[in-house]
RNA sequence: GGUCGGUUCGUCUAGGGGUUAGGACAUCUCCCUUUCACGGAGGAAACACGGGUUCGAUUCCCGUACCGACUACCA
């Protein structure tokens, strides 16, 4: 990249709990980060102190760390450009706010609530097109611009309530390049005067942002492409500044849209469709609303991000199922896509069912255990990972397991009528018997093995397949669905397939008697 | 309304002045299979529209349409 040792932040708001596009955003600025041997900082942007939301910090933590996301500096793991909470820097902001006065760049406004909405009726019914506090407008407010200067030491001694805004310049043209945009070019009299500074004695996230970023050493800014209508006002804070010859390479990535309809993800969608828009659990600390996350819906962190980071960003090359190593070495700002990308929860789910079959079956059953604990269920180690073999190409999730392969457990309770009153007949019943008596001079229970031995049973018994082998599948798992007789027979062993067919026997028979 | 951004199969995307416009998910067909899946093979499916520029535009430029973001003393 450059000589400049790269530093990138992931600047959240702690207003709610973290979204899943917030999410791709962290994981943009961490994949950069690493791919650059940089430094990836978190920052708590908490400089509105009423929209505070109890617990989203930690939420945000949390969230990241299953991600795998981890910061080389912020609040918790700390860094030499701390305090990483901008609640703990509110000291600093003033500062620059003054400066900026004192330079001419920025200037008090003592409008009220009233007068500034007074401000955008009147607007609104003239000509204007804009009902901004802007160049045009600022004359006819109540500001350090229009007021003498005696009355606004007076109001500022007295105590009136005052922001500070941006003065920004009337004829001057903001150019700055974006790096997945290319150059932008924006006159600077049609953005307007921004609060840096409010009355409450924060600085807006405007100011401190730039001041962050400044102090902090920030290389680039990866942000959402909300964020770039007011870049201009950025770039323009850099120059007042005086600190344009190491402004960060701005960056606005492309914002996740909902699967149907129109506008950008939100939590509704995932409500209205079914899936989660939040990486773990949160549970509202207001409403006591819960949502299911990511994580509590069967997902692995490692395939959901690689989800993500393909919403929006594509290698060189056709590969997508990738590991975050993958992704970090072949991780380019300049194939980051510009338009937004639409959230696809079954492609999401391909994700996790790819990296599902890669795991080995003893990794899996030790994820199952405390599954089947909970059923007060008891197996040995060994035959669970088998299980999880023959299970985990059936599945998207392991939270499927269960509700795929519960019969490897247990013997089923309810059995397919439609196989047992077509395919349950004398013939049969007596092959049941013999294939008892076979069963028990078996030797060998390898699923290959139980497959020629089945097929050499059909032939020695002038039997077609499709007259034993879905009585035989429902005898021993009570649906028509599942797989293959050979592995059912192979995992469950020679005990278990004989006291099956046994006790299925009566049951078969009760329910062809009620015909 | 204004400012800014965007637009390749249903979805995520590759590509980029001359291509049979490639891949993935989803979908369909066939094969495998006792079944459902898995797997394998194949199919259908896209450059928003109109003008330029050019020998030639999906690609470059300009409009239009549509979509989105922003338009707070929120971030």
């Amino acid at each position: 990249m450059n000589e400049i040792p790269v530093r990138v932040r992931f600047a959240p708001s702690p207003t709610g709990p973290l979204h899943i596009g917030g999410v791709r955003t962290a994981l943009y600025n961490y994949l950069f980060a690493r791919k650059y041997h940089g430094t990836f900082i978190i920052r708590i942007e908490d400089t509105d102190q009423n929209r505070l939301v109890s617990g989203a910090e930690d939420y945000l933590f949390e969230s990241l760390a299953w991600c795998g996301i981890i910061s080389d500096e912020g609040p918790g793991t700390g860094g030499e450009y701390g305090p990483y909470r901008q609640s703990e820097r509110k000291e600093i902001y003033r500062e620059y706010a003054d400066r900026l006065i004192a330079n001419g760049h920025a200037y008090y406004a003592f409008d009220t609530v009233e007068e500034l909405d007074a401000m955008r009726e009147r607007l609104k019914a003239s000509e204007s097109s804009t009902q901004q506090y802007d160049c045009n407008s600022r004359m006819a407010m109540k500001n350090s611009l229009t007021l003498a200067a005696e009355e606004v030491q007076t109001r500022i001694t007295r105590g009136d309530p005052y922001v500070i805004r941006t003065k920004v310049p009337e004829n001057e043209t903001v150019i700055f390049n974006d790096l997945v945009r290319g150059e932008m070019v924006v006159e600077a009299n049609q953005l307007d005067d921004k609060v840096l500074f409010k009355s409450d004695g924060w600085p807006t996230y405007h100011l401190a942002n730039v001041v962050d970023d400044y102090l902090m050493k920030i290389t680039h800014v990866i942000r959402g492409e909300e964020w770039l209508p007011s870049a201009p006002l950025h770039v323009l804070l850099y120059k007042f500044f005086g600190w344009e010859s190491i402004m960060p390479q701005f960056t606005h990535v492309p914002l996740l849209l909902r699967p149907d309809g129109n506008g950008k993800l939100s939590k509704r969608d995932g409500d209205r469709l079914g899936f989660p828009v939040f990486p773990v659990n949160w549970s509202d600390p207001l409403s006591g609303e819960k949502s299911t996350g990511f994580r509590e819906r069967g997902f692995f962190p490692q395939p959901l991000i690689n989800f993500l980071a393909l919403l929006g960003w594509h290698p060189a090359g056709d590969k997508e199922v990738m590991t975050m190593e993958d992704m970090i070495s072949e991780f380019s700002i300049e194939h980051v896509h510009k338009a937004g990308a639409r959230f696809d929860f079954e492609k999401a789910k391909w994700f996790n069912h790819e990296y599902l079959i890669k795991m080995s079956g003893s990794r899996l059953a030790a994820m199952f255990f405390p599954v089947l604990q909970e059923k007060n269920i008891s197996a040995s180690e060994e035959f669970v990972a088998r299980v999880c073999d023959v299970l985990k190409h059936r599945c998207s999730f392991l939270s499927d397991f269960w509700e795929s392969g519960s019969f490897f457990f247990r013997q089923p309770d309810s059995f397919d009528e439609v196989i047992v009153k077509s395919k349950w007949n004398e013939k049969v019943k007596r092959n049941f018997e013999m294939l008892i008596s076979e069963l028990n001079s078996l030797s060998d229970f390898t699923g290959a093995s139980v497959d020629q031995f089945l097929h050499r049973f059909l032939g020695q018994n002038n039997l077609k397949a499709g007259e034993l082998f879905p009585v035989l599948r429902v005898a021993l798992i009570g649906t028509k669905n599942g797989p293959s007789v050979f592995e059912i027979i192979s995992l469950l062993g020679r005990d278990e397939v004989i006291k099956r067919i046994r006790s299925s026997q009566p049951i078969f028979d009760k329910m062809i008697s009620m015909l």
